[in-house]
DNA sequence: CCCTTTCTGGATTGATCAATACATAATTAA
DNA sequence: TTAATTATGTATTGATCAATCCAGAAAGGG
């Protein structure tokens, strides 16, 4: 019926992500995404409408990811304690690892906070995170690796926003002691 | 001996900052700046270098701002709790008031993260709040206040992690409620 | 008064931006 | 083979970007 499209979408849309996250939002121009994507700009707006709908689709990608990742440490880690370390510690040795990243999550909330579609997707993945901690943590109080008078939800909060903390602290090049110490001091809210 | 510059430097670059607390690096315009300064073109590079340069001593300008009300709010107020949790609810209520604004170090440093000038001053500005909250913490553990166990240092770098996930998490209009359960959590590692 | 110096702001620069137009190529149904 | 449809890549659009140029204005020294 039609000529067919010569390139992966999905693939297409990683490697924008990828992109996106080292450069952000601003700083990332169509022709760094053409050459990137290694496609004309025709194809870019046929595939992809706008800079912007590339970028959002980008972001729900990297929350859909991020959540799974997060959902499978909090699973298969035995114990709660080791599963909320492992989960701190991998986001740290990321950001040690390449300190120009960060959480994309974190850079839109910042970059984009007021573009109302970037926003709602920052409310949506923070709330997510939440949940997967606060599911995790309701768990482990029943097995009762958790004392019955902590709330899970209030911890859950808590950690959800000492993460938000790590990826910004994480990045600034402060030395991995200072962020062992503030992990190691976080962790005690959980005893 | 020439003519006089006709508007105050200093007022000039506050005005600034608050440009660039409001929309960013990329997003401000050097015609936004103009307008919101009044002045041409002339009279900006003349006085201010560039963009990037103004863009600096704003961000030199806000640290030293943050930093004195940190020191006057740990010093005055009676007691390190009540110290920590005024520093604290003060940005979560400047964060919900304005929730486009956040905190100028932390905008940069996902947004500027590979600038090095600007990167070196939000290293600065982190380790400046560690310093005063460990200050401020050692000397609460002499009048007693805090267990003698505890390390101050540790403390600072917690709380200092921790205020950054609450710029974040406190643009991201998950309620009020979110962060409160965040803030009296973590308060509780001082006990 | 004139001279020197600096400030001022509008005009202009060349670069780059996101997005569109369009001719051509590829694909399938008829 | 033809017609219909979609993909592709280049050229081009108009807008906007940061920065420079420059002619005139304002100030103080002589």
């Amino acid at each position: 019926m039609a000529r067919i499209r010569e390139f992966d979408t999905d693939q297409a849309v990683d490697r924008a992500m990828d992109l996106f996250w080292r450069r952000g939002y601003a700083e990332t121009s169509l022709q760094d995404l053409l050459k990137e994507l290694s496609i004309g700009s025709g194809s870019f707006y046929a595939a992809f409408g706008s800079k912007e709908q590339l970028y959002i689709r980008s972001l729900d990608r990297y929350i859909s990811l991020q959540g799974g990742d997060l959902e499978t440490t909090l699973g298969e880690t035995p114990g709660i304690r080791p599963a909320v370390r492992r989960v701190l510690t991998s986001m740290i040795e990321a950001d040690l690892a390449d300190p120009t990243r960060g959480c994309l999550v974190v850079n839109t909330a910042t970059e984009c906070g007021d573009q109302p579609l970037a926003a709602d997707r920052v409310n949506t993945a923070i709330r997510q995170v939440e949940s997967s901690l606060a599911g995790a943590l309701e768990r482990a109080q029943a097995r009762g690796e958790i004392s019955p008078e902590k709330n899970p939800g209030e911890l859950a909060r808590f950690l959800t926003t000492f993460i938000q903390g790590i990826r910004i602290v994480g990045g600034a090049r402060v030395g991995r002691e200072f962020i062992e110490d503030a992990l190691s001091t976080a962790m005690r809210v959980l005893d």
